[in-house]
DNA sequence: TAGATTGTTAATCGATTAACAATC
DNA sequence: TAGATTGTTAATCGATTAACAATC
């Protein structure tokens, strides 16, 4: 075990391994070796062995590794057992599907409250999330444990928003606009999800086979 | 100029590069060097160089990089001015709303038609895109060219689904349902948006600092 | 012209793969 | 026990960075 500097490319795979290690469990498969984990995924055995070796030692020689102890680690390593909570900024149209369809449980998320400046959501209750007006914003975080802030608001209002929430102690951002946030603390994590980068991406791979 | 063999690594910088350029056009900045836009981005100059350099010549000794040429040259390379078409499968929340918000047309697609199960949005019309019922999904694609399918259907029919659409001669796929699908045919494009494995990275990464 | 900056080649760094002793 | 498979060390591969001649 060596918990120094694990590489992002690392990281990115930790949540593969634990959708898969779901399906496993799920279809009732009780041990797996890092051969066949890998043929399953188009992963190199060397590669899930090292992978693991980072975190921890969960196999046994002879024997490959226990799929539902395995999902357990992983789920661990990644924080689901944590119950992290987490507000939602900006209830518009991508805002309302995650809240009616995204399993933020299944990650180990609560969430506590969404937050929207027009008057038509204001009060409304969405999937059992209350959502509030943006007025009251800066009280609501003064008050409660936000571990990690949605958003989901226009792309003119990202940077200054997150800058704000930022100085009021935010430290995690679930950014679905197009901008790069950026913060000098380091200590403030960003995780984009960039639809604009990912059709590109594919429209590249459509013209260029 | 040596277009064979581009990573993966450089492609998915290339829509960066493309946000960055189309922020600085707007700015109204006319000429960058590679040292100046790797300050703006957090990446060296000597990689934006090597990753120009995979697809031409677009700068000039002593000047640097003209923005608006270069951006379009990005532009061109990742596809923006091919005019690709584009259906949707499954008008839930989640499709609803990138119908509603998304600027498909800045990528260079367009959205002929989407198309569900469920008779309450059957023959609407959602932002000038018509809705049809899924019985009427293969002769629409025997009888139009289809680039790309976006799948915002739910998981248990995903695989299913795409491999229907593969044998229609489908070869482009946005998928945003969390599984992780595949093709014999390495023709056949994917290109995902796993909303879960991202909010887990965030999980691990606020849990890990 | 002199200064700046490119495109490209060479050097370095890091990540993936292969090999193997340890051992269940 | 013999076969299988781990965890880890060493070898390879590829991607990033540095350096520099070419030249605008």
């Amino acid at each position: 075990m060596k918990k120094e500097n694990i590489s992002d490319a690392v990281i990115r795979r930790l949540p593969r391994y634990y959708r898969q290690l779901t399906d496993l469990c799920a279809s009732g498969v009780v041990r797996i070796s890092s051969h066949s984990l890998g043929q399953e995924m188009n992963i190199t055995a060397s590669q899930i062995r090292q992978d693991f070796s980072c975190f921890g030692e969960f196999g046994q020689q002879g024997y490959g590794y226990n799929v539902e102890e395995l999902r357990a680690e992983i789920g661990h390593i990644l924080g689901v057992d944590n119950d992290h909570h987490l507000i939602m900024i900006g209830v518009g149209n991508l805002g309302h599907a995650l809240l009616q369809n995204f399993k933020f449980s299944h990650a180990g998320f609560t969430v506590d409250a969404a937050f929207d400046i027009s008057p038509a959501v204001i009060g409304s209750v969405v999937n059992s999330v209350p959502v509030y007006a943006m007025s009251v914003l800066d009280s609501y975080i003064e008050k409660h444990s936000v571990d990690v802030v949605v958003l989901t608001i226009p792309q003119a209002v990202a940077q200054d928003t997150a800058d704000h929430l930022i100085e009021l102690g935010v430290k995690g951002f679930w950014n679905f606009t197009n901008v790069e946030l950026s913060s000098t603390d380091p200590n403030v994590k960003f995780e984009n999800i960039h639809f604009a980068d990912s059709l590109l991406t594919l429209s590249y791979r459509i013209a260029n086979r």
